[in-house]
DNA sequence: TAGCAATAGTTGTTATAGCAACTATTTTGC
DNA sequence: GCAAAATAGTTGCTATAACAACTATTGCTA
C-alpha cells in the first residue's frame, strides 16, 4: 500500500463515525424516555438473544471487557432489567438472564434500533455491506493481540 | 436496503474494530515507553499540525467534546507536552501550542504511529481506502445531527 | 492429595465521553 | 450605551474502558 495512505486517518474516521452513531442512538433514547444507555442496550439485546449467559461469554459477544460488563450489569441489575443466577456445580459461576422487565425493554426498545439502523444505512447497498465487512474484518485480523 | 441487514451488526463491527486498535496502539505506546495515551497522541499530532489552535478547534478537528479536550490538555500541561497562551484581544480565547517537548515527543512517537498504520492496512488495497471512506462518509451523513 | 495453576468475578484507579451548569468575556440588538 | 445573547472555557457528575490486584473456587499434577 502506498505511503500517502499510512499518514491517512482511519482511525479518526472510525472513531468519528462511531461517536456520531453512538451520540445519535443516546440522543433518541433520551427523547424517547428509553432510560437506557447504548452499551446497556447492547447487554440487554445480547442477553434477549443468548436467554442465559454468565459475565465471560457477555464480555466474548459484545467485545466489552470483563470488568465493563460487570458494572454495565450491577446497573442493569439495579434497574431491575437483569437477574443474577448462581450454578448450581461451579460456585464461581454466575448466570444472568432477563427479568420480565427486562424483556419487555427490550421489546420496547427495538423498533427505535431498527428504525435507527435504516437511517445509517439510507442510500447505502447490500455490496456496500458486505465491502465494509471485508475491510473491517480484515483490519481486525491485521492487528496483532500480542504486542 | 433488504430488511435483513438492517439487523447485522454494523455498530458492533465498528465498535470492536475500533477497540482492538485502540488497545494495540495503547499497547505499543506502553512497551515502547511513550509515555502517552492514544488520545493524547491525537490531540499532539493535531497540534503539530496546526501549530498554534484554540480548544474549540481542537475539538473540531478531533471529533472530541470540547471537555474532554479540555481535561485532556490539562494533562499534557502537565506533561510539560503543551502550553498555553492568552489571545491579548480576545480575553476568552485560550491559544495552545506544543512546547519543544511536546515537538520532541511528536517526532518520538511519529514512526511508531506510521508502522502501527501500515500494519493496520496490510493486504488491504489504496481502492479499499476509497471504499471504506466513502462508506464510512455516507454512514456519517446519513445521521441526523437533531434527533 | 497437597499445592499450584487456572478460572470467574469484583474492586481500585486512571482516562475518555458527554450533558448540564457555571464563570467570564464579547457581541448584538434595540 | 445597555441588557440580552452568544462565545470560550471550566467544573460537577455519571457512564464506559482497561489494567492491576484481589477473593473465591475449581482443575491439574507431581
Amino acid at each position: 500500500m502506498a505511503d500517502t495512505f499510512v499518514n491517512n486517518p482511519s482511525f479518526f474516521k472510525l472513531d468519528a463515525t462511531l461517536k456520531k452513531l453512538r451520540n445519535y442512538w443516546q440522543k433518541m433514547f433520551d427523547s424517547r424516555q428509553m432510560d437506557i444507555t447504548v452499551d446497556q442496550w447492547l447487554l440487554v439485546e445480547n442477553l434477549y438473544k443468548h436467554k442465559k449467559t454468565t459475565h465471560n461469554e457477555l464480555a466474548r459477544n459484545t467485545s466489552k471487557d470483563i470488568t465493563t460488563v460487570s458494572r454495565i450489569i450491577e446497573l442493569l441489575v439495579k434497574k431491575g432489567l437483569v437477574k443474577r443466577e448462581a450454578d448450581t456445580y461451579d460456585r464461581r459461576k454466575v448466570y444472568l438472564q432477563l427479568t420480565p422487565d427486562g424483556t419487555e425493554k427490550y421489546k420496547q426498545v427495538k423498533p427505535l434500533v431498527h428504525e435507527m439502523r435504516k437511517t445509517g444505512w439510507k442510500s447505502l447497498t447490500e455490496a456496500d455491506y458486505a465491502e465494509l465487512t471485508r475491510i473491517l474484518d480484515t483490519i481486525y485480523s491485521n492487528i496483532p493481540t500480542k504486542v
